[in-house]
DNA sequence: GTAAGCGCTCACCCCAAGGTAAGTGGTTTT
DNA sequence: AAAACCACTTACCTTGGGGTGAGCGCTTAC
């Protein structure tokens, strides 16, 4: 992904860690419990290996998530949150309840519509 | 813009009102003062007449901004914020603070590598 | 022995967001 | 008379994020 100037503004920076389409849903997922590559594939229907694949390689390299290889005959990688994770989707919260009031509003206009 | 499907997640339907590369940028000048339309060419450089004109339309479906037309000889038009508008400023708020955090921790990597 | 699961990578294609540049219909400045 | 400001609109083009499908090296189940 190709990175804004964030010249001092925190939230275009914000943008940078979250932008990716399925980010915010692995975010979820591991945050719900650590999750293997197959799992998350099964737990976020459309997204594409390839996809998943980057987005897991930035979001770790961004420190949200920790990628763990178990030894083992079959191969086993798990994905899990780290802190830094967590405390982003603790600052998507408030975003989230907005959003959410945003949504009554649209659907109060398809109404009169 | 092509709204995401949001199935009761919050976050998305906030995205779908956010996402649009100078909704943030106009939302915080417009919340400032009222603008008007060249006031926000020159305040947000790289912005095409084009996609703010398109950009603006979108935010003023959504109940984020007000325009107003001033009768006179000359054309003018303002653009101001509503509350709805201001609170998703604040909403936004929480996730600023952390993309603050985020280009911190950015900034030492790139001082290591 | 072959199919299916594991966790990927790679080459190729598509599409929508956004940029470019020109035009529109008016007024005002020089 | 020409140029410049106002607030846009329109046709065209570029870019890159993400999807598709195949392949890889390995292992286990049928």
């Amino acid at each position: 992904m190709k990175r804004l100037e964030t010249d001092e503004c925190g939230f275009a920076s914000a943008l940078n860690a979250i932008s990716g389409k399925w980010k915010m849903g692995i975010l979820w997922e591991v945050t719900l419990q650590p999750r293997r590559f197959g799992e998350l594939r099964r737990l976020l229907p459309g997204v594409s290996e390839k996809v998943l694949a980057q987005q897991l390689r930035e979001m770790e390299a961004d420190d949200l998530i920790r990628r763990e290889v178990f030894p083992g005959a079959v191969q086993k990688v798990e994905y899990s949150v780290t802190d830094f994770g967590r405390s982003l989707n603790e600052a998507v919260d408030a975003l989230s309840r907005w959003g959410k009031e945003f949504e009554k509003r649209q659907e109060r206009k398809a109404m009169v519509a």
